[in-house]
DNA sequence: CTGAAAGCGCTTACAG
DNA sequence: CTGAAAGCGCTTACAG
């Protein structure tokens, strides 16, 4: 790999003045800065960026920690960061769980994201600093130098509730998540709390524990129909689990929305391909990456006049698994 | 950021016998080996990977140049390259074609994988060496330290096609996606050749123009129903576009697979979802990325034997869109 | 077993 | 305008 070195000896002169020369400094002549230019063209001269960070410690790259590969819930959120970063000039790499602490420790990036629930919190207490804002998706924690922007998974919850008590519904089942989950928990509050606004009580036993796979939500259906229980509303803390509901009940002969309605969260792409199309609550996932990724470089860019832990408002998609 | 040489001056030692400690070289006492580790860990000490990168060059990453995030088919195949790149022991960085010169050049990777068309043949051409091998999802190049693996279309096309013409079709059409690529290109000579072989002769204005995206096959198929001349069965150089045909299609009331059928190509999640469930040729898209990581390993190995470009068998799978 | 020194490829005061 | 030198944080012969 040819280095600056090279460059100057075939020009004849300082590896100094390549450098000032390649990097638009004032302190060289016009007639050698041409010259230079030209030969480390010629001869194919990349500075080497790890290097030159070793000096300059701002490297315009960011990093987001990601490696749900299995779950293209995401990529939309990754698309949203992507553009964010490409016009703020950065780079963005991304990388897997696995190997986040050899780039948020290395002073490889100027900040990062996480997207990513196999992240521990002790490691991003322990590694945030000021030379390394780190911005949260996937939960909401205190720390010095950590931003979160997680989506209002209980004003979804209230919305959604209060639309379907003014759509006369009375009895509402919810299948849930994983138990301990923030998103589970938030969604769960939500809609218990609403409906008790309303004086209606959400009945213990009309809770379902899933985990957020399509399959135990069929596990939970199938569980209701063998019961001979089933609400006329089945809220899911996840489409996946919808899905898995709606299955159960389609493969029982039980008709969506005439005999139950299904409703999700989420709004994953197979949401509207559904039939029935699935009723569900929508995060806006391009605009939420897009989002978040602005932070960190509002927080770059030394301009962190306040930004306390934010929260996407996520919308109603009203479909026709639900009347 | 604590440096070797704040951990160096703590233990009492030179930098020498903090980084032969560290890195578990012999030549340091056990009792002192003890001592610098732990005062290292104690002072929350990582060496930083980039200093360390000047010296060593190798530095265990591979990058994957990749940024349609808006495809999710492609992340099956992520999901598999991620998986080879952790069980060899290797970091993975995935970047967006803007930054892929950055990475690139600047020795931070010992080898690339490429699945995004926005990379010129020219920049892999340039930059792939001995030190830097590089690997093509997209596309088939000559070239030294340049490797293929491709799903091979034509074998699947031919696959298909025969087995269409075993179930007594005899009347084809054909929804083509962007004219000039790779994969339009094998899946229609596959087909017509195939058909050819068993002396059946494709129609030229069974050619549709799409451009593998849904609205595209929805206006072929538009088209087909305008002009009254549906063929037995519709074959569509990706599923994006089966799922478009199939729309219009329902829309007309024209039944699948009654009255037509039709067919897709990568099978994408959502087309074992869809209604009726889409006939489709399944590129193993897990042990794709699999496979061309560790020819990437194999080559980083110097066990480089005969790696020729290397092609991927795909399956049909036979659902309901079809007889 | 231990440490001083050279060097990886850059940038950046500084002196001339 | 130009270049010699120090230094970024490491590793690695080499001498002791």
């Amino acid at each position: 790999m040819v280095s600056i070195k090279d460059v100057a000896k075939k020009a004849n002169v300082s590896i100094s003045s390549v450098s000032n020369a390649l990097n638009g400094r004032a302190n060289v002549s016009e007639k050698t800065r041409k010259r230079i230019i030209e030969i480390a063209k010629e001869m194919n001269y990349y500075p080497n960026t790890m290097a030159r960070n070793l000096k300059v410690k701002r490297t315009k790259t960011v990093a987001l920690c990601f490696s749900q590969f299995d779950r293209n819930f995401y990529f939309e959120i990754i698309k949203g960061i992507n553009d964010c970063v490409v016009h703020n000039g950065y780079d963005l790499i991304i990388c897997a769980h696995h190997s986040i602490e050899k780039f948020l420790r290395n002073g490889f990036i100027d900040g990062a994201m996480v997207l990513d629930k196999n992240v521990t919190d002790e490691l991003i207490l322990s590694t945030a600093s000021e030379e390394l804002p780190i911005v949260l998706f996937d939960r909401e924690l205190e720390g010095e130098n950590i931003y979160s922007v997680v989506v209002d998974n209980y004003l979804a919850m209230e919305d959604l509730i209060n639309g379907l008590i003014k759509k006369g519904y009375t009895n509402y089942s919810f299948v849930g998540g994983v138990e301990h989950t923030q998103d589970n928990i938030e969604r769960f509050k939500g809609l218990k709390d609403t409906l008790e606004k309303s004086n209606i009580e959400f009945i213990s036993k009309n809770y379902y524990h899933g985990d957020f796979t399509e399959k135990s939500g069929y596990q939970a259906a199938k569980l209701m129909i063998i019961s001979n229980d089933i609400s006329e509303v089945i809220v899911c803390a996840n489409d996946n689990m919808a899905i898995g509901v709606m299955k159960a009940f389609k493969e029982a002969g039980i008709r969506i929305p005439e005999d139950v309605s299904v409703i999700g969260f989420d709004d994953i792409e197979l949401a509207s391909y559904l039939e029935p199309h699935l009723t569900t609550i929508s995060t806006p996932k391009y605009e939420w990456g897009m989002y978040a990724a602005s932070i960190l470089f509002q927080v770059l860019d030394e301009e962190k006049t306040n930004i306390k832990p934010n929260k996407i408002k996520a919308n109603i998609k009203w479909r026709n698994s639900s009347r």
